[in-house]
RNA sequence: GUGGCCAUAGCUCAAUCGGCAGAGCAUUGGAAUGUGGAUCCAAAGGUCGCGGGUUCGACCCCCGCUGGCCACCCCA
């Protein structure tokens, strides 16, 4: 065992992985362009109100999961490494006056996350996100392009299974209501509630209703529904999303159980699944409406709506799936030799060849030529530049590794043939 | 944070009842002095995750810790 290795939740990821996550990545960045959402990067930490209150201070992500650092000074302000993304954006929203732009001010954010939870497979202390938020638009037409830009995402990314989960949850107007309903119903069930969820009851009765206690199914077919307790305008938005999305032929799943335990979230929920495997926790990603977040954060009420998909675990689901992926890709040419002290012929042959931007490797090992041969050959390598008695005469052989020919060539005329031959010619 | 399963070479994994730590892949060298992915031979690579206990003797049994995975919790 190494004396040191990464910390828990947390790992390398490695060269071979790295033109995967690259790939989704850029599906990420040019689809943001597409799309017309501007970049912004936010710091890795933030003081501890933005997220106490960005996120929610009675939340698990704040209460068990937050990576709280040491203040160096008695007086020093107290901070945390994020833990989502749409707090500290919100934050820098208020902070710069966005609210003088023109609205909404559509922005994204790719970038490592922390919370301190127990790691599992697809579930780490330091983990990806790519976040998309469109802060002051208060209309379902917003909400409409946000749930079909992730559905896009995915798509491109190499996923064609992901399907959208859709809900209203409200807003302060219709939901504290509603929660008294939902409670009342719940004591009247008291009796039959598995003892786990009867303490949820008083902490987030919401939750109650995607328990995935088998006892809770029966009773939960029967609960009041969210969706048949909206008020007007919550009613009015959440049907006129649904016909945005019909307008796009955006594919979706009404799904009432679907509940975001936040006071200022609103209206519009959503989280992305892999089809057939909602049942498990590991949403692909998930967003929704926060029309009470720029306020609580110290700017005007202004509305937003956002979405955060996590990369690790489309990531996973490439691997899983098989789907085609980038990998990297090899030198076009790697320079040997016969003379396994000429290291210095080697590498300025290279040097030259690099700097007309070809990838090349130079072999400067003593091994002898037959070994660097096989290296070459192995790393995939197309052509091999072999440096030899020919070199006082200018010229070089260069051999097609996958043709297994060969011919004599001036060093001169190296970078176009080469050239030529990386482009496919 | 709760419960369970697991941890042997860089990677994937063996090791019978508690009795000498192994294989494949990868790496390096040789067969083969300037010609490759195949083949053969060899080398190198180990605190059997860490610490303690039981035992004549522990990779093996017991306890603790660390880490991974699974189910919760929750989310991404």
């Amino acid at each position: 065992m190494p004396t040191y290795r990464a910390p828990r939740g947390t790992r390398d990821l490695l060269p071979a992985e790295r033109p995967a996550w690259r790939h989704v990545a850029d599906v990420a960045r040019s689809l943001a362009h597409v799309y017309g959402y501007r970049e912004i990067e936010t710091p890795l930490f933030e003081q501890v109100d933005v997220f106490e209150r960005g996120v929610g201070a009675v939340t698990d992500i704040v209460e068990k999961e937050l990576f709280r650092l040491q203040p160096r000074t008695e007086d020093g302000e107290t901070w945390a490494l994020r833990p989502e993304g749409t707090a500290g954006v919100v934050r820098a929203y208020v902070q710069h006056g966005m609210q003088t732009w023109p609205q909404p001010v559509k922005l994204w954010l790719l970038g490592p996350m922390f919370r301190y939870d127990r790691p599992q497979a697809g579930r780490y202390r330091e983990f990806w996100q790519w976040d998309v938020e469109a802060i002051g638009d208060a209309g379902p037409a917003v909400d409409a392009e946000i749930v079909e830009l992730g559905l896009r995402f995915y798509d491109q990314a190499g996923l064609d299974d992901v399907e959208v989960l859709l809900n209203s949850i409200g807003d302060p107007a219709c939901r504290p209501a509603y929660i008294e309903r939902l409670v009342a119903f719940y004591r009247d069930h008291a009796d039959v509630l598995p003892p786990a969820e009867r303490h949820r009851l008083d902490a987030n009765p919401l939750r109650l209703l995607d328990s995935k206690d088998p006892g809770m199914a029966a009773i939960n077919a029967t609960a009041p529904r969210l969706v048949d307790h909206l008020c007007e305008a919550c009613a009015t938005h959440f049907t006129e999303v649904q016909e945005h999305l019909d307008a796009l032929g955006v594919p979706y799943r009404i799904e009432p159980g679907l509940v975001r335990g936040l006071d200022y979230y609103t209206r519009t929920a959503f989280e992305y699944y892999r089809r057939g495997r909602e049942g498990q926790q590991q949403a692909l990603g998930g967003g929704g409406r926060y029309d009470g977040l720029v306020e609580l954060l110290g700017g005007k009420h202004t509305p937003g709506i956002g979405f955060a998909l996590g990369l690790d675990r489309v990531i996973l689901a490439l691997e899983e799936t098989g789907a085609e992926v980038p990998t990297e890709s090899p030198p076009i040419a790697v320079v040997v030799g016969a003379d396994p002290g000429a290291t210095a012929e080697r590498l300025r042959v290279a040097t030259d060849l690099r700097a007309e931007g070809l990838n090349v490797r130079a072999d400067l090992g003593v091994r002898k030529l037959g070994r660097q041969l096989e290296s070459a050959a192995r790393e995939g390598a197309r052509f091999a530049i072999i440096l030899g008695d020919e070199l006082s005469e200018g010229n070089v052989q260069v051999r097609d590794l996958e043709a297994a020919s060969q011919k004599v060539v001036a060093i001169d005329d190296l970078p176009a043939l080469l050239s030529r031959k990386s482009q496919g010619g």
